[in-house]
DNA sequence: GGATAATTGTAGACGCTGTCAACTATGTTG
DNA sequence: CAACATAGTTGACAGCGTCTACAATTATCC
């Protein structure tokens, strides 16, 4: 008995891949351990000798999607010139997005784990993030108020980028009926919106609070 | 038997209610029908009699906290400047997903239904994002080309502050160690940005692919 | 009023899930 | 060979959504 078509050793790599497939047909919320087993003919508790619970499968899957996503994002092409490499990297990141919708919603769609009970999850998260903060603060430089500004920015991306790249994959999006030709330029719309929010800094008076119009009444802007 | 202490002829409200408490005290994904029936004291299929499935039950919570949220956004003062009173908006989308978290991930967070399956929910949900869309639309003019700018606007407004507060509410938020006073002033420094990234045009020479970086050389920008 | 039909709630069952416990087969090591 | 760790199997349990059948209550119509 035992040993199906698969490798043996490698069960652990076998039910990852596995439960891929599953959220590829499925979706994350309709994964269930029981399918990974049956996928791969072996009983339904064989998974757990390899995985603690079904938290613990998710959150390596997860951990990989953030390898190749960092991944995605370190191989774009480099000019020298930070702004443009900057820009490059948004570029990637809704990319990637885009490509692979599934994984990206894995990552920062899916409701995430206990954190403490996968710390490995959380630091190749981080490790993601840390790829644009380095960038920034290596735009800058390496005093304390260079990394604060570095980090503003960073979040200031991200939130952007994140947020059209989440927005875009929302089944709601069809329903929004957006102007002809506003779909299209989307991305590039919004790469460049970002470009020009990174130029802000707050008004020198504002201790605590801070009006949020811009700093310049908005106009044509240069016709 | 029947009639516990519940109102009757409104058992359909009371089961909006309670499943909206085990939301709070669970989270939506361990939400069940039976943990309603259970709250309410009555039999695990009573709810059926009012809510096709728990989907359709789920559908109704969400359409309520569109309602919700777009009255919030409604009801903040208006100065009768349009760029102070978008500003005033964008502040009110932050203030609610922050002080409503576990609706504002009910309502952008958690995977939708099948759209086709809940007409309602999806009208609402469009009429919240008009809101936002409309006042843009005040500010510009009706043609087409104003209506395509507006869109793009309205998308890039509601991709930042929707990235920044579902990011702020990740759980991996804290395990980036963001640089000293960042984390306080993230909400003005974002609504900042976004208030100059509006400025944006497409340069020119753009019939198609657009260079992401920012018109003009980003430096250290008016010290 | 009284028969009829619709509405609302209950009770039980089915198949699915994650996971615990006990058991077995298969090397590994002393 | 005996002792043991590892990997996989089988069976059970409680919880879930939901289908079906049934009972009680209420509304409707002659």
């Amino acid at each position: 008995m035992g040993k199906t078509i698969e490798q043996t050793a490698s069960l652990k790599e076998a039910c990852v891949q596995a439960a891929r497939e599953v959220i590829a047909e499925k979706g994350v919320e309709n994964l269930s351990m029981r399918d990974v087993a049956r996928k791969l003919g072996i009983s339904h508790q064989a998974p757990y000798r390899h995985f603690e619970s079904r938290d613990h499968l998710l959150a390596e899957i997860m951990r990989r999607c953030f390898v190749d996503f960092a991944q995605h994002l370190d191989r774009r092409p480099r000019t020298g010139d930070p702004d443009i490499d900057l820009g490059a990297m948004g570029h990637a990141y809704l990319d990637y997005a885009q490509r692979n919708p599934l994984e990206y919603r894995l990552m920062f769609g899916t409701p995430w784990p206990e954190p403490a009970d996968h710390p490995e999850l959380v630091q190749y998260a981080v490790a993601a993030f840390n790829m644009l903060r380095d960038s920034l603060r290596n735009m800058h430089g390496n005093d304390e108020q260079s990394h604060a500004r570095a980090d503003r920015q960073a979040m200031f991306i991200w939130s952007g980028l994140h947020g059209m790249a989440s927005i875009t994959q929302a089944n709601v999006m069809q329903h929004l009926r957006l102007a002809a030709g506003v779909e299209a330029d989307l991305r590039s719309d919004m790469l460049g919106r970002i470009g020009l929010g990174l130029q802000w800094v707050a008004p020198p008076g504002s201790g605590k609070k801070v009006s949020p119009q811009p700093p310049e009444k908005p106009g044509k802007s240069r016709p």
